[in-house]
DNA sequence: AGCACGCCGACT
DNA sequence: GTCGGCGTGCTC
């Protein structure tokens, strides 16, 4: 018998199969999907068994050595996901298995990740147990046998004592280990609230349809409940012996719904995220494949999880950019769940108060089945939003605060409650420039000016690691005129604390959340009321509950509406009205002020009545003129290099390639990238705007090859790419 | 990916 | 004469 492997080396160039034979000790326990490990020329090398055949007319075979985890194979399903994953992100397969599973699998080393603990267990039969409590009077050994007696099995650390020794050394008693996981939530305090008119309606569509592939897009305004839809779909899919993936954007920001989770569903359930140490993930992923959990919890890599018999995936803020990685291979998590529902026969629901304009127009044209919640739960009602042009206010020399958003902070303040404050830039000053010679710190590897940062004096790159200290004196002129322009996180905190004396404040960005906690430590201190005011970017507008936060204030909204991508109004429009769902979440009326240079925009101004639909339709008609998605496709090709003519040559090189080999394709550039250098790479980019996406794979798949053998510069393919 | 082989230039 | 640069090709 032989096998055809794939080898573990991540290179274009083997991405085929090569044939080993299987050795006798080996041949009833191999199968289809095992990590096995082979040699391979001078080396051995681990790879995935992707075929098992009779016969092969190779000569010089060599043989398997091993099985690397005999526990872990990638069941039909996920192999047939590898080459789905393989077309659309035209990764290689090897690399496409990787993804799919937990890096703590990827290392070869024997690592033992399991944790035992020790427990006492009775030695002797209940008679001769009862008869030593009746004749002896040492009162703590007695406690712990008549522990024992009814509990069976009792934890060591609970029972660690001299009587424990004693009862040990007489063999009444005996100390076990047992394999047991590092998570552990065993009490379920299932809170069964009842489901609103409109939320029931929702549920019992998607439960008739639970045996069906269908994708369901659940647009429900913020606090409207969705979260308790999951819930009780999850539950019904369990009772008919299925498991369900929840997918959330971000674990470290969505701890609230993981602990609702763990409350409804307890020990039923494994949480998959980056947050987790190896040896958890390591714990966790066990759970899955010995099919001991029906629920998988867990950011885009968990939608991979090999779930026996699947019976929903269920996509909470399907708007979130997160679903989509960014590295290589940039695949969306989306195309995999609806690759698998499809599989399974079974519903994917997409859920959002913002839906990303694909899925909406998706849902608006039938393909998905839409389905709405308008009302929130409870008696909160939706925030009133107050748009404040910052180009009047900036005549009375209001540059941060305008007067009205003073006047509310100082009003909440006063009565006790909780404001919030966005600003979506972090650092204290986002450039510095010299008064006299008009000179402007900017990162040597990067096309980027410096952000300054006072904590540590520093003037920091956000693109690449570069920091420096701060001069006193220009660097140019020798003049001491450098001015700090551009407001940051750093410095609204000071501005703050200033104006409003007394009031505690907490600063939420990359910066003070560097620290594994810190985030849930924020935000546990500002639920408990340990602040007054919360203000940060925009991981502060990601689906928190905070109820005594009546007032949202987004100092300045144009930060995102200016940055020349198409996708920037429906980012900006979608996290406006995120951040204004954080206010008057129970039945305290929110308000919202929104400070803007661009009042008229219908990105902001559909923001007043909370009009989504509004504001599709206006973008719509721009993605249309413009062709953009949903209405055409797009990839984009990098061209990188340290050289810039090396850069630009290639670039120039794909372009002409393509020009020959696509037809009805909108090739845009070599234009340079958006940041056209970073990290000292120079990046040019090619767009592609189509409507077939069958044919265009072809010619990628070509140009990918025909590139492969091309030094110094790297050519990366982005299929549907988030940003331009 | 890693390694060998091979074909050239520049040195103990 | 040999050492080492990296371009090419192969690995079941």
């Amino acid at each position: 018998m032989f096998a055809d492997v794939i080898i573990e080396y991540n290179s274009k160039k083997l991405d085929k199969t090569f044939t080993y034979k299987i050795p006798d000790f080996l041949k009833k326990s191999l199968k289809t999907g095992m990590k096995v490990k082979v040699p391979f020329g001078k080396n051995t090398i681990n790879g995935f068994v992707l075929k098992i055949k009779d016969n092969c007319n190779l000569d010089n075979i060599k043989n398997i050595i091993d099985i690397i985890n005999p526990e872990l194979v990638l069941n039909k399903e996920l192999q047939d996901l590898g080459i789905y994953l393989k077309n659309k992100t035209l990764c290689s397969l090897v690399t496409a298995f990787q993804t799919m599973l937990p890096s703590t699998f990827k290392i070869d080393k024997n690592h033992d990740y399991t944790k035992y603990e020790k427990y006492i267990i009775l030695k002797k039969s209940e008679n001769e147990i009862i008869n030593y409590i009746n004749n002896t009077k040492f009162k703590k050994q007695i406690d712990i046998l008549n522990l024992l007696l009814k509990e069976k099995k009792v934890s060591y650390k609970k029972l660690v004592s001299s009587s424990l020794t004693t009862l040990i050394k007489k063999n009444l008693v005996a100390v076990v280990k047992e394999e047991v996981y590092r998570i552990n939530k065993d009490e379920v305090k299932k809170s069964n609230t009842l489901l609103t008119n409109e939320q029931l309606k929702v549920f019992n569509e998607i439960k008739l349809s639970l045996n069906n592939f269908n994708v369901f897009l659940l647009h429900g305004i913020t606090g409207s409940g969705k979260t308790e839809i999951y819930f009780k779909l999850i539950n019904e899919v369990i009772k008919n012996n299925k498991s369900a993936i929840l997918l959330i954007p971000e674990i470290s920001l969505t701890t609230q719904i993981l602990e609702r989770c763990y409350n409804f569903f307890g020990n039923n359930v494994a949480v998959l995220h980056s947050g987790l140490s190896s040896s958890e993930k390591y714990n966790e992923y066990q759970k899955i494949l010995r099919d001991e959990v029906k629920v998988v919890v867990g950011t885009r890599s968990a939608v991979f999880s090999p779930l026996k018999n699947l019976g929903i995936i269920i996509i909470d803020e399907e708007h979130s950019e997160n679903y989509k990685q960014d590295t290589n291979p940039r695949y969306n998590a989306k195309d995999i769940a609806k690759f698998r529902c499809k599989y399974n026969n079974i519903p994917l629901l997409l859920g959002s108060a913002t839906p990303s304009l694909e899925s909406a127009s998706r849902a608006y044209k039938g393909v998905y089945k839409l389905l709405t919640l308008k009302n929130r739960v409870g008696f909160s009602i939706l925030p009133k939003i107050e748009i404040v042009d910052m180009s009047e206010e900036a005549k009375k020399k209001n540059i941060i605060f305008s007067n009205i958003l003073q006047t509310k902070i100082k009003e909440k303040l006063e009565k006790n409650e909780q404001v919030i404050l966005l600003l979506n830039r972090r650092g204290y000053s986002t450039f510095i420039t010299c008064q006299n010679c008009g000179y402007t710190y900017k990162c040597p590897n990067c096309d980027i000016t410096l952000t300054y940062h006072k904590d540590g004096n520093l003037l920091k790159c956000h693109y690449c690691e570069y920091s420096k200290k701060i001069d006193e004196l220009c660097p140019n002129c020798r003049e001491k005129s450098l001015s700090y322009l551009g407001l940051g996180t750093e410095k609204l905190e000071l501005e703050i604390k200033n104006k409003f004396k007394g009031a505690k404040v907490v600063r939420m960005d990359i910066d003070t959340t560097r620290k594994k906690n810190s985030i849930k430590n924020i935000i546990d201190d500002f639920a408990n009321h340990k602040y007054d005011i919360l203000l940060g970017t925009q991981m502060i507008t990601k689906g928190f509950d905070f109820p005594l936060v009546t007032l949202v204030g987004v100092i300045n909204a144009d930060t995102s509406l200016n940055i020349p991508d198409f996708r920037s109004s429906e980012r900006t429009f979608s996290q406006l009205l995120q951040a204004s769902g954080r206010a008057g979440r129970k039945n305290k009326l929110g308000e919202v002020i929104i400070q803007t240079y661009n009042k008229d925009n219908y990105a902001i101004k559909n923001i007043i009545n909370h009009n989504y639909i509004n504001f599709f339709k206006e973008e719509m008609k721009i993605r249309k003129a413009l062709k953009y998605p949903p209405y055409y496709y797009l990839t984009l090709i990098k061209i990188k290099s340290k050289d810039y003519n090396e850069a630009l040559n290639n670039a120039n090189k794909v372009s002409s390639f393509l020009h020959k080999n696509l037809k009805d394709v909108l090739i845009l550039g070599p234009s340079p990238a958006a940041l056209f250098k970073t990290n000292n790479l120079y990046r040019f980019q090619i767009l592609l705007k189509y409507k077939d996406e069958e044919k265009i794979k072809i010619v990628l798949k070509k140009l990918d090859l025909i590139f492969l053998n091309i030094k110094k510069t790297f050519i990366e393919i982005d299929i549907d790419p988030l940003y331009t």
